[in-house]
DNA sequence: AGAGGTGTCACATGGATAATGTGACAGATG
DNA sequence: CATCTGTCACATTATCCATGTGACACCTCT
């Protein structure tokens, strides 16, 4: 069974949907340190895609340093990866201005926003704490 | 001149660019409803792309129902378009839950995250009321 | 009526990316 | 040695992005 468990849906990259999930998983505490990744050929068959599809996804975590190769084992999950210069930059400003100007968009209202950030960090942070502790 | 002022950057495809530039105009209050949009070879010819792309573009943006046509006359701003049902929901699920992945990532805190939507929000918020006002 | 602006449409090309298909190789484990 | 692992090198198919080119109907102004 692979530890990365979602529905893939239609019209988003397949690739980027994997990426996403197995960071999710990874920040949430679902996959900790040490612990097997699922292997190229594994996760193809699960998800049900095509293994260099899965490969590829798998090369883009390991750039990310999520992922550490132990060759001819498999990968396991890294400790979290620091973040490079800029990174934190371009969330704070462009991805915030994306969401802000989608979020007008739609009427939201700013503590609707807020209120609903505040919850999904929770829904992610939570579990990691109960998991390390 | 175009009421459009922004940098064109590599990388990211030119139409998502002029469409999402569009929309904060007219969330901010630089563009209002009943103004001229710039036509599909200004538009092309002030940002040096393609007509077609222009046009592209202007067609998701009447298809938004930002824009609405005068048949040989041209593009005006319309009214802010009311939000379709599900645009809400998908924001504040897959977006929020993305843009927080992405902020645990880059070892933001809560706080900084929250403060820079606030600021954003003022940013974009208080030019449209002083438009309109 | 004519010129020149407007949106619109129908083709086309080249390039990049996504996803799949197929086959092969080296390293580690049992 | 069999079987798992990651890795690599090709390939095809499809889609999208951006551009190129030409044309048409509509409206306004002179």
């Amino acid at each position: 069974m692979t530890p990365l468990r979602f529905q893939l849906k239609a019209g988003e990259p397949i690739i980027d949907q994997v990426i996403f999930a197995a960071k999710k998983a990874f920040i949430s505490g679902e996959l900790l340190p040490g612990e097997p990744f699922p292997s190229v050929r594994a996760l193809a068959s699960d998800l049900k895609i095509h293994p260099n599809t899965a490969h590829k996804a798998i090369q883009y975590l390991i750039q990310d340093r999520w992922l550490e190769v132990r060759q001819g084992i498999g990968t396991v999950v890294a400790r979290r990866p620091e973040p490079r210069r800029g990174d934190r930059k371009r969330l704070l400003q462009q991805e915030v201005e994306h969401i802000v100007v989608e979020a007008i968009r739609v009427e939201l209202k700013l503590p609707e926003l807020l209120e609903a950030i505040e919850e999904q960090w929770a829904k992610i942070e939570k579990p990691q704490e109960a998991a390390l502790g």
